[in-house]
RNA sequence: GGUCGCUUAGCUCAGCGGUAGAGCAUCUCGUUGACAUCGAGGAGGCCACUGGUUCAAAUCCAGUAGCGACCACCA
């Protein structure tokens, strides 16, 4: 055997370490049910470093066999363009500690790993990418598009997986998977479905949290809160109006649609109940006065201008009062024209430009500083804009009952214990969640609409516009008969849904011209009758009759145009679908309801026309535990063959969900409302959180503060093992940890310590003849008891084997209770302190001369020695597992320290 | 505003009814045949504060103060 370097170094074993654990076939259970074999053969390998035949691999697989209770866990999954940080080298530690130590016990043991696609967060990276490269998103089209991110994703993908193995993570590749496989895609649209079918899923148009950066809706749960100094504003709509109104966003006062006051206000109890005419700034509404009990009369003048279509509280406040509500923002953050002359200014502007009006016009009574919230974006971290939209939602209540009841008894535990209450809380005070995203990188909605094919245009009636259509940047302008209605742009994609979110019975958004100019015709606006998305339409003979294109384009012929435009629309709407607005006194012919179709395979026929938008990142996430394992092919067709169970019948459900606190609402909370919704279990019987990884200081680790530990560095510098352990001791369920380069520093010198007592040890055996214990290997029984009765040990080295014996124990039960950092100081302190400092130190003298007292010695340094690198292999799996190799072969039960039985 | 935590040695944290603990830092001494990524030893704490329960409280209860997190949000 070849002498032992003095210290251990890390990058010497790592890699190959790894390699052959994976390649022994030990990360994977098997759910054949045979026998287990008696996995003897790896001691008939003689070669203990070298190459592992495939007899190895086999007798590995057998080991983990079928015949147990499973031990599972599935990994959270990391974004596949993600980075490996710190917070996901803990995760990687506790889990795979968990998974060593189960698989140790010799239960079949599962640790399941993957990848989330992360819809904003890949898109928009993708998205930055191709802007460097002087491409957008817009230009390459959905499809296009999609494909990029794909390979983005291949190319970029592996990345994280690479950096997981690097960290030692005994998991299951060969099951790895990603939110966009397949059968994870199969198991969203059959979610989707079944919630549709059940009535908790939904289509509505409410007000939403708009991210106008991201362009999309975001959840509330997405949504962050910054506190910051803005200006209260005290002021009137107009001259007129008696009561003055406080607000921080007066641009939104042109939606204002009433005011509402507290119904024990004495002040304002005489207007209660009377509408004022107002004109803010050329923009005239109707202001109604109410009551309602959520104002309070301290804040302000104790009166609010009500906002429905821009604010959450004035949204509900408008429901219950039969307000109408205005929209005045757009999806990209700008003034629509519902605002007047401030049509197309971006929010902020429109808010200097109408303070500045207000103070000219000594509308404003006075202006303080005021400390509130703003509303950012988790993701981009913009400022979110609450617009009405129609979106799709999942009703909650119902689902949060079961997800409550399931914790209240016990069937699933959470630790530590208090963030039950926190769990309590948010189901007792949920609300619905908006689940479409207005993005192209995801599971799109597996819902398709259709109307009818055909359409007719009919000709005006009366004073008003009758009808339009609408497609994505055309139809700018159309006129027909005597007047003109103004076709908005569409220029966003989003736009396309904009347009479609108005309701029968809504005013329109776009504006009355005459002939010459697209003023606005007397302050009326038309009344939307109906709303309808086509995908064919040839009448444009008609529609083009009286246009005079050639107004704006001089020297084309009108022909030339006609032809043009027939050209680009027809192309338009076969790919896109129109928008057919029919307004007041019109009609249309031919017309007949729209159909939809929800089903996880798209619908027979012509003229359907799917869903734009994708589900939320958290929908698929929240069917990890069981989709990963085959759901929900193996839920419909149970199909048992002889001898054998799919992987969803035999791991399903879990055993322990590990993960962070800060995505206990986003993750774990839908991951078992959905669990229980869909498969009827709760998905995992355990829930252990732990917390963020902070400095030494205990200050949050940002770029900014230069304090990020990179994981891959660390592991560089000091080993994965120094850093596992490093992460491990000292950490709490729930709670912060802090770390910082000393202390894994520390861990570094431990497993150095380790190295060199087996070094120690090692040496001294092979000095020695004839006294190597463990000769029995078919006995199984634990080598400490084997010498436990063995004349030649002293009392002293009986009670150290006692005291050893303790320690397995405590380690044990440490790690069955999920005190990680309990194990972990154990061993640290027992290795270093007990086993180091005394019991080799008082072995040396021993061990000078030849005789039954020096093999008594030898005895117990090698059974302390074995059973001590089993139980730290979980914690520090490399160096254990590189002092195994070294181990002569008989002293060893497996091949590999991975498959090795767990000392009892 | 609501909820939940935290406050123990210089620092980071365990302990959660029975004589104050660990790691790091610090001090003294030692050590070149397992390991200097080492060894032996020491110093350092009214366990935030005030009351209560108890034979006994860092530990249980109530309150106070500081810090932190989460949820909600007042326009």
């Amino acid at each position: 055997m070849e002498e032992l370097p003095k210290a251990y170094n890390p990058s010497d074993h790592e890699a190959s370490i790894y390699k052959m654990w994976e390649d022994s076939g030990a990360f994977t259970p098997t759910t054949v049910s045979s026998q287990p074999s008696p996995a003897r053969s790896a001691f008939s390998t003689a070669d203990a470093g070298g190459a592992v035949s495939r007899e190895d691999k086999i007798s590995s697989g057998k080991r983990q066999t079928a015949n147990g209770k499973p031990f599972v866990i599935s990994m959270p999954p990391p974004n596949v363009t993600g980075k490996l940080h710190i917070g996901h080298a803990l995760f990687i530690t506790l889990q795979d500690i968990l998974t060593r130590y189960h698989r140790m016990k010799g239960e079949p043991t599962l640790w399941l790993p993957g990848t989330d696609h992360a819809g904003i967060a890949t898109q928009t990276v993708v998205d930055k990418a191709l802007q460097k490269k002087g491409m957008s998103r817009r230009e390459l089209g959905r499809e296009k598009f999609v494909e990029e991110v794909w390979k983005w994703k291949e190319e970029y993908g592996g990345e994280i997986t690479r950096q997981l193995r690097s960290m030692g993570a005994s998991c299951d590749w060969s099951r790895e998977r990603f939110t966009l496989d397949e059968g994870l895609t199969l198991a969203v649209k059959e979610a989707f479905v079944d919630f549709y079918r059940k009535g908790l899923i939904y289509r509505g148009e409410y007000i939403v949290n708009w991210c106008p950066k991201c362009a999309t809706a975001i959840s509330d749960d997405e949504v962050e809160h910054k506190s910051q100094t803005s200006k209260l504003y005290y002021f009137k709509y107009d001259k007129n109006f008696p009561i003055i109104i406080a607000t921080t966003r007066p641009e939104t006062k042109f939606g204002d649609t009433a005011v509402a006051v507290n119904p024990s206000d004495k002040r304002y109890a005489k207007f209660v109940g009377k509408q004022f005419e107002i004109n803010l700034d050329g923009v005239k509404r109707k202001i109604k006065i109410i009551s309602d009990r959520i104002v309070d009369k301290d804040f302000g003048t104790g009166a609010v201008g009500l906002t429905p279509a821009h604010s959450m509280t004035d949204w509900k406040m408008a429901e219950s009062h039969d307000l109408g509500k205005i929209k005045i923002i757009n999806e990209r953050g700008r003034m629509n024209e519902n605002a007047g002359k401030y049509a197309g200014l971006k929010v902020l502007e429109a808010r200097e430009k109408l303070v500045e009006y207000l103070r000219q016009n000594n509308l404003i009574e006075k202006e303080e500083d005021f400390e509130n919230n703003l509303s950012i974006c988790y993701r981009c971290g913009g400022a979110i804009e609450p617009l009405p939209s129609l979106q799709w939602f999942v009703k909650m209540k119902p689902l949060a009952e079961k997800a409550k009841k399931a914790v209240e008894d016990g069937e699933i535990k959470i630790v530590p214990k208090r963030f039950e209450k926190v769990y309590f809380h948010w189901m007792d005070n949920i609300h619905d969640w908006c689940i479409s995203r207005q993005l192209w990188w995801g599971h799109r909605i597996p819902v398709w609409y259709r109307q009818d094919a055909k359409l007719e245009v009919k000709r005006v009636k009366g004073k008003v516009w009758d009808l339009k259509i609408y497609g994505r940047d055309i139809f700018n302008g159309i006129k027909n008969g005597t007047k003109t209605i103004e076709l908005r742009a569409g220029r966003p994609e989003t736009d396309e849904k904009y347009w479609g979110k108005f309701k029968a019975g809504d005013q329109s958004e776009f504006r009355l011209a005459d002939e010459n100019n697209d003023q606005i015709i007397k302050d009326e606006k038309p009344i939307v009758k109906s709303i309808k998305k086509v995908t064919h339409f040839d009448n444009f003979e008609e529609l083009f009759a009286n246009y005079k294109a050639e107004d704006d384009y001089p020297g084309k012929s009108k022909k030339e145009l006609v032809e043009w435009w027939t050209k680009r629309f027809k192309e338009r709407i076969e790919k896109h679908g129109i928008w057919v607005f029919e307004l007041e006194n019109s009609e249309i012919e031919n017309s007949s309801d729209s159909e939809i179709y929800v089903g996880t395979t798209p619908p027979r026929g012509e003229g359907w026309i799917q869903d734009e938008d994708v589900l939320d990142t958290w929908f698929s996430s929240g069917l990890w535990p069981f989709s990963t394992l085959g759901w929900p092919e193996n839920q419909l067709k149970v199909k048992r063959v002889k001898g054998k169970v799919s992987d969803f019948e035999y791991f399903y459900p879990t055993t322990i969900m590990e993960t962070g606190y800060d995505i206990l609402f986003f993750w774990v909370a839908r991951m078992i409302m959905m669990g229980l919704e869909l498969t009827g279990r709760a998905p995992f019987k355990t829930v252990y959180l732990h917390g963020l990884v902070r400095d030494e200081q205990n200050r949050k680790m940002s770029k900014s503060l230069g304090n990020v530990l990179d994981p891959i560095d660390i592991s560089d510098k000091f080993g994965t093992d120094a850093m596992r352990m490093a992460l491990v001791v000292g950490t709490t369920a729930g709670n912060d940890i802090a770390v910082g380069e000393s202390k894994i520093q520390g861990y570094r010198n431990f497993a150095n310590k380790v190295w060199n007592i087996a070094r120690f040890v090692i040496t001294n055996l092979e000095n020695s003849k004839g006294v190597i214990p463990g000769k029995d290997p078919e006995s199984r029984s634990p080598m400490s008891e084997r010498f436990a009765s063995d004349s030649r040990m002293t009392n002293q080295d009986k009670k150290d084997l006692e005291e050893f014996e303790k320690l397995k124990e405590t380690v044990t039960k440490a790690l069955d209770n999920l005190e990680f950092s309990r194990a972990g100081e154990h061993l640290y302190g027992y290795v270093w302190h007990e086993f180091a400092d005394k019991i080799i130190e008082e072995s040396k003298k021993r061990l000078e001369k030849e005789g039954p007292d020096k093999e008594a010695a030898i005895a117990k340094l090698t059974v302390i020695l074995i059973d001590s690198l089993k139980m730290l292999h979980p914690f520090i799996p490399f160096v254990t597992e590189a002092i195994w190799q070294s181990l002569p072969t008989g002293l060893k039960d497996e091949k590999l320290l991975i498959s090795s039985k767990w000392p009892e």
